[in-house]
DNA sequence: TGGATTGCGATGCACTCGTATTGCAACTGG
DNA sequence: CCAGTTGCAATACGAGTGCATCGCAATCCA
């Protein structure tokens, strides 16, 4: 067995350039030779390494699923043991927002698979199962379990999103109107400090 | 001045075809010859009337906050003159969610708007207009005039939205989550006929 | 009735696309 | 040391793209 190469690392570096590709020219930009040349590889090693561009996008698609999954647990780690429910929550969805110029990239991306998948259903399951996963901890710790209230919560986070996105709202607009939130679901009493 | 045809009814034909093609292959399957297919026109036809892609694409979207718009005055004008804030707030929210088998194509199309105009940023003043102004309406009627609460609502309705199109959500899930947040924003107190 | 002007179909052009195929260099296990 | 496997570059191919161009038919104003 000749040549040994780390093929996960490989893939990753190529799927870097297709999200980079993704970001600022949009899903639609992305080819085998516009992801290659964005990675500095030729054309043909990216067929090497995925084998169609369905392939690609699909791992590409799973590499922002998990960077997200990262983000969230990184932000959580740094809250310590047994956070107070409302803290927690807003720390987890703050660091899935779209909220400086770096995860803008990101939320890019995912807003462009967001509409890809729309069409093609085959990556929708997993997208799915998230979903329920996040909804079902949301209810699990707001003071009312009310899984229409999680719904709602996480339908308000995308919508954020979204909107940060699309530059309808600022960061500041869109941690207030989280906030806002979080003070009607929780009581209307803060109790982090937000300024 | 020769052959008088009425423009506008053709482009809204062309631009019809377009929703459908965006609708059901995305928006990166519409071209102009496949657009010209589902419209049943020739190619020329499509390349006389939008003399650029991008036109063609700027028009089409502009159809659909023009419906949009339509659809949500439409189902206002069926409550009758001042009806209650709450009821006028769902009845708004809810024409707007791809919520059948229908809107749903409409809310495809919209959606792969966004990741398009996310990255070609020409459109999205407009669309930045929308949003702002629909937000100051939600503040005007909300009982607590909180700017951050109606901004909060009308990104939850995005939400809603995006779930919706995903599988995510089913009707009735979306539609109890709105009115979850209602109850947050009203009181409490359900002042509608809601199953 | 006769230009003039417009509507629109047809064709061609220069690209880009995804994929299949080929060839060769590099490396490693025996 | 060399056979064999693997990594990767190059090329070719057919299909599809947006757009420019040409040509002709239909129509209206004079």
């Amino acid at each position: 067995m000749p040549k040994k190469v780390d093929h996960q690392q490989r893939r990753t570096l190529i799927a870097d350039a297709l999200m980079r590709v993704a970001a600022d020219q949009g899903l639609e930009a992305v080819s085998l030779r516009h992801v290659a040349t964005e990675a500095g590889v030729s054309a043909g090693m990216v067929q090497h390494y995925f084998g169609t561009k369905d392939e690609m996008m699909a791992f590409a698609l799973s590499v922002v699923r998990e960077r997200s999954q990262i983000r969230v647990t990184e932000a959580v780690a740094g809250l310590g043991e047994n956070p107070p429910p409302r803290l927690l929550l807003r720390t987890m969805i703050a660091a899935l927002l779209p909220l400086d110029e770096h995860t803008r990239d990101d939320g890019r991306v995912a807003l462009a698979f967001l509409a890809y998948t729309a069409v093609r259903p085959s990556a929708a399951p997993s997208l799915r199962e998230d979903t329920a996963q996040f909804t079902a901890f949301i209810a699990s710790i707001l003071p009312t379990n009310d899984a229409a209230a999680a719904a709602g919560l996480l339908a308000l986070m995308e919508g954020l999103g979204v909107y940060l996105l699309g530059g309808q709202y600022t960061a500041e607009q869109a941690l207030d109107a989280l906030d806002a939130q979080l003070d009607l679901l929780f009581g209307g009493t803060r109790t982090t400090d937000e300024p």
